[in-house]
Formats: structure tokens, sequence, C-alpha cells
DNA sequence: CTCCAAAACTTACCTTTAGTAAGTACGTAC
DNA sequence: GTACGTACTTACTAAAGGTAAGTTTTGGAG
């Protein structure tokens, strides 16, 4: 049962560029809009619900729920609940969530690094536009 | 003008953990479930809408111009129309998009390659919130 | 001569997702 | 005993995404 053929299947690329591939879901849930600044947000170490939410200004305790669950799922990071009250859940960045996050803070930076050039461009482009 | 106050914040690096910070939209446009696959798609060359509509499985029309219309403002691609019946459109990385589109591959590529890996772990945290 | 196809969009409509605000449980501090 | 803090969930509204059809013009099929 270690090497069915769904292991065998699932061992193999995933294609972005097919439409059914699940490759797409995980592409979404680290590059969503919440999910890449969580991912860089916990390459400082492990962090706590509320400690996230007061980082990434403007995050809905709704959506980071949801964003924290989707990547928990993909094994991105794991959630360590402590039952004492008030209740406090920890999470923690797995090798994988770590590997991952690498790439999207390359990209981050680029775009913080980037962001005038690019302010520029709108600008001009937008001035193109009335003629 | 050419260094009034707003060139000189614009020139500022983004901060994309801050709420009203414009990088957020520059990073959602290059990581968007299109914008990224189109961004690698012109790593190619240049491409017509059609072309790019073909290769890349089921985006809409109007998803596809949308996506192309926020790159374009941007400034990572051009867009070049010529004037025949049936319509020919084309478009093109500029410099500045073949920059970022690099960092888009390379984690495109992350996530293509570790899909078998991420897919064991959702299962078996599907499988572990069964109980 | 008429009808259809093709390209690159746009528009109207419907569905899904995101965002807002309020609710919950429980113990501790004041 | 009233308010507070934590980590959520739920109900509702707003926004974004998806589907399908319309548009324009002309070369080619029949």
């Amino acid at each position: 049962m270690s090497d069915s053929i769904v292991n065998r299947i699932q061992r193999r690329r995933g294609d972005l560029f097919a439409e059914a591939c699940p490759s797409r879901s995980v592409l979404e849930h680290v590059t969503s809009r919440w999910g890449s600044l969580v991912l860089i947000l916990l390459r400082d170490g492990t962090k706590r619900f509320s400690e996230i939410r007061r980082e990434i200004g403007g995050v809905s305790e709704k959506m980071l729920a949801q964003t924290l669950q989707a990547l928990e799922g993909d094994g991105f990071l794991t959630r360590k609940v402590y039952p004492t009250v008030p209740p406090r859940v920890e999470y923690t960045l797995t090798p994988l969530g770590h590997d991952v996050s690498e790439h999207v803070l390359v990209l981050a930076l680029w775009v913080e690094k980037n962001l005038g050039e690019v302010m520029k461009r709108r600008e001009s482009h937008a001035a193109s536009r009335k003629n």
C-alpha cells in the first residue's frame, strides 16, 4: 500500500497550466492575500494568533483563521493549542513551510523594492489612457 | 518637479505589512490566479490573446482581459494592436515584467515539484480531523 | 450572394469569496 | 459583579470571479 497507483500519481509533478491540477490550489494558498504575509511573518519564529493579527495590518480574525487553516491543511505550519484561559494557540512553520516561504519572501522583497518603479508606470499608463 | 515630495515618497520601499501600502496590490496582481500563469507563459516570448487563452487551461476571456490590463497597467507587459480583421493583439513582457516573472516562476516550480508532498499532508490532515 | 467563422474584447447576469460586526466561553483582574 | 482578553465561529453584506452571449468586420465556404 506504500506504492499504490494513487501514490505514484501524486508523486508526479503538478502542472499549473492544466485546469484540474491541484497544484493550483496550493499556489493559491501560498500566494493568497494573507497567506503570503503569514508565511513571511512566521519565518521569525513561532507566533500566536493575536500576535499575527496585530502584525499584519488589516486582517480580520475570520480571514486569518481561514488562512491559517488552509496553510495548516497543506502542511506548511503546525498549530499547537494550550488549554488555558484565555486560550493560547501557537503557529509554527514546518520545514516544508519554511522552504516555500523563502521563495515567497524573495518575491515579496522584489515587490517592496521595486514599488516606486511600478507606481511610476502605473501613473504614466493612467495618463496615457486619458487621451 | 522631477524630485517632488510625492516622487521621493514613491521611491521609498513598500511595506507589505502596512494596511494601506500600494505594494499589496502589486503583489496581488503578480500572484493572482491568472496573473502568475500569464507572467510565466510570456517568458517564452511574445504571444497573442488567443494563444495565451488556449495555453492556460480554464481562463475565461473576461478574466484574461482583466488580468492582462492589470499587468499592463503596472508596466509588466506591453500590448501591441494590429488593426487588422480579425484583430490581432500581441503581449510582450517588459524588462521589469521579465524580472518579477523569474521569481514567480521559481515559486511555481517549487509548488509543481512538491505537489506530491503537499497532497500527502493534506490527506493525513483531513484524516486526523475525522476523529 | 449569403452565411458562418474568427479575434479580442465588453456587458449583463449569477455565484462564490471576502469583509464586517457581533456572539461565545471562561477565568482573572479590578 | 462588571469588564477584559483570547481564539475563534456565525450571520449578513459587499465585492470579486465565473458564464454566456453580444459586437465588429471581413475573408472564405458553399
